[in-house]
DNA sequence: ACACCGTACAGTACACGACC
DNA sequence: GGTCGTGTACTGTACGGTGT
């Protein structure tokens, strides 16, 4: 038999005849064995002799073949060794949004751990489907869905999903109490120190801008975590004797540094100015300290300022913030293993820390 | 023009045959 | 009877052929 000219990954087999493409069969046509064999050779190696396996490998290695086709294999197995993590925001909001970074982390090191890859999609498409879909073996679904209509067709498909940050009736979910984690640092703060409170709300409602709510939104039956955050809040103002109105509630869109400084800037230029600032988050806080250090306000001893998350850089500001670990990367890393386990039970709330600093 | 059907595609899994 | 290797059903989608 002729060897037949390589180039890259074809066979030409004459000058007039149409390079065959490589893949199992034409490898198999020309080593003379069945296609199972080299499947064998590649992926079960107990089902044919050592030294066969060899010489097909070796076979294969010269004409330039480097194994079955992944996108064959996913398709014969119905698996794609891929786990998707189902954002809320946009892909750019969240790998640069410290807290969604941490937890990716965390599902990142466990998938690794299994070698399979992690795919990222984000649920504000509002695409009536995506390819994209299609391809995951398993979903994590990360904080509240913004697509209902994506989220549907991933529970119809059957595929194992497993929410963090969010509560669906149907669904295994991982979570903080946020509630608990809110009444703690609220209650901390209150003690520390007297005076008008405010509190600096992530998306609290539906609205794109920095804006305070309005009395009939402070009570909600939403099962959203932020809104868990607030009435740990409220049921603390309530138990130490604080008043906590709506007009002292700031909405934040989005968890940027940009819309923190602007609600911010509004709550500490109101008069009377507030004491005790709760923030919904760490990056709405650090902000929040640098308007307090633009307009002369001292911190502790003026204004004292608690965040939510644990995120790195609270602990290396100056001053340093007394804020809630939720441990993001470790629910991640939950996350993932329940996931993988494929034991979605009942849901499972893990430990969140209170961490007291400088800030308050 | 449209609907419908059959086949090819690439690889896996399993049952089964050949051979020592 | 055990080992080794083969034949074939099966997967979802695309595409070509055929019939209406």
């Amino acid at each position: 038999m002729i060897k037949p000219e390589l180039k890259q990954g074809v066979m030409a087999v004459s000058a007039t005849e149409k390079p065959k493409k490589l893949n199992l069969k034409t490898v198999a046509s020309y080593l003379g064995v069945s296609v199972a064999t080299v499947s064998n050779a590649y992926n079960r190696p107990d089902q044919l002799s050592p030294e066969l396996r060899q010489r097909i490998l070796l076979q294969c290695a010269e004409l330039g073949y480097d194994g079955p086709n992944a996108a064959a294999r996913s398709l014969r197995t119905g698996r794609s060794g891929i786990v998707a993590v189902l954002l809320s925001d946009t892909l750019e909001y969240s790998v640069s949004d410290p807290v969604a970074n941490q937890f990716i982390k965390g599902v990142a090191e466990v998938l690794q751990e299994h070698g399979m890859d992690m795919l990222l999609l984000s649920g504000r498409h509002n695409t009536s489907s995506s390819s994209a879909e299609a391809v995951p073996d398993a979903f994590i679904l990360y904080g509240a869905p913004s697509n209902p209509e994506q989220l549907q067709r991933i529970i119809k498909s059957g595929k194992p999903l497993i929410t963090v940050d969010c509560n669906l009736d149907t669904v295994m979910s991982v979570n903080v109490d946020n509630y608990a984690a809110a009444q703690r640092i609220a209650e901390h703060a209150f003690k520390k120190m007297p005076g008008k409170v405010a509190v600096l709300g992530l998306r609290l409602i539906e609205s794109d801008r920095v804006c305070r709510i309005q009395p009939h939104e402070l009570y909600s039956t939403e099962q959203a975590i932020s809104r868990r955050r607030l009435d740990g809040y409220l049921a603390a103002a309530q138990e130490q004797g604080r008043e906590l109105p709506a007009n002292a509630v700031w909405h934040i869109p989005l968890n940027t540094h940009h819309f923190a400084l602007v609600a911010a800037r509004e709550a500490l230029t109101q008069y009377p100015r507030p004491s005790v600032l709760l923030c919904m988050s760490d990056r709405i806080a650090l902000a929040a300290m640098a308007v307090a250090r633009e307009l002369g306000i001292n911190i502790p001893d003026d204004l004292v300022v608690v965040g939510f998350d644990g995120i790195e850089e609270a602990e290396r500001f100056y001053p340093s913030l007394t804020t809630i670990a939720q441990h993001s990367d470790e629910k991640g890393r939950t996350a993932a293993r329940i996931l993988l386990s494929g034991d979605l039970g009942t849901d499972l709330v893990m430990p969140s820390e209170l961490i007291i600093r400088q800030s308050c």
